[in-house]
DNA sequence: TATTGTTATACTCTATAACTATA
DNA sequence: TATAGTTATAGAGTATAACAATA
């Protein structure tokens, strides 16, 4: 028994939980066309409006070749569009239009929805802790990125 | 603010937290040719010697398509073997070689690498917490399951 | 020179559907 | 008929490298 037995077995759990929660949020984000990388994109430009694409990839933790063909998807969906950036003429500046606002909301009830059917058996408590040691944990994990 | 206002973030935090450890460990296994569905498919085989493709599948949650090119290719480089399977002449029965061993230690070395790097900032009684409440979960999302 | 975003190309993982050989 | 596994095909998501335009 070494030092710390069960940060592996922690590390199994955390990944575990996760996918049956993702597995569940794909099918049924999926049932509307929306895959988890949109998902993710959609729900970043949200708290980051105006971000630049390799804004976006720094803050999704992808190549900046990654964001490209999911923001030509997203445009021609009519999902955010580009404008061009008044200070860089090689950047552009993306924004959520109307119809992208209006699926920010499909994709917080749907986000809920989820949620709360697959947190359900969990005592109100366990979930509040449980949250407060994910926060935790990512405060560390982050703060040794830099 | 609704019955449980946090059941969203919560399931956002889970994703957030497991994506960290992904991706930390996706790069530590790259680097030994290692991807994701391969470490899966290898310890899960490990756990359940002689599983049928079928098997794998069903435990993986992926389609049995999905299992086939995985098979190829650690067969290929000598990690798995195929063997008859004596009661049902249309399955195979997968075992570890002494090289798929190896791995799973090389494996069982990494993962403890990586989780224990990852999750030094957090205090044990908290890593303790958190697989307590994460065993809990999984115990719950699982039994909705059947 | 460095950076933004693109094109070109390729890899991993997954799915559905059609097929074969068995059950 | 149903099942185990394969082949065929397709799609999402990602990466690296080379390039154009701009900083």
């Amino acid at each position: 028994m070494s030092s710390d037995p069960s940060a592996t077995e922690l590390g199994e759990l955390l990944v575990a939980a996760s996918r049956v929660f993702s597995q569940q949020g794909r099918a049924r984000f999926g049932e509307y066309g929306l895959s988890p990388a949109r998902v993710r994109l959609l729900t970043t430009l949200h708290r980051r409006p105006g971000s630049r694409m390799r804004d976006l990839a720094d803050t999704l933790g992808v190549s900046g070749r990654a964001v490209t063909p999911l923001v030509d998807a997203l445009e021609s969906d009519g999902l955010i569009a580009r404008r061009a950036d008044p200070d860089d003429r090689r950047a552009f500046r993306l924004t959520l239009t109307d119809t992208g606002l209006a699926t920010i909301d499909q994709i917080a009830d749907l986000q809920r929805q989820v949620s709360e059917e697959i947190f359900s058996g969990l005592p109100a408590r366990d979930r509040n802790d449980l949250a407060r040691l994910l926060r935790a944990f990512l405060d560390t994990a982050s703060a040794r990125e830099c």
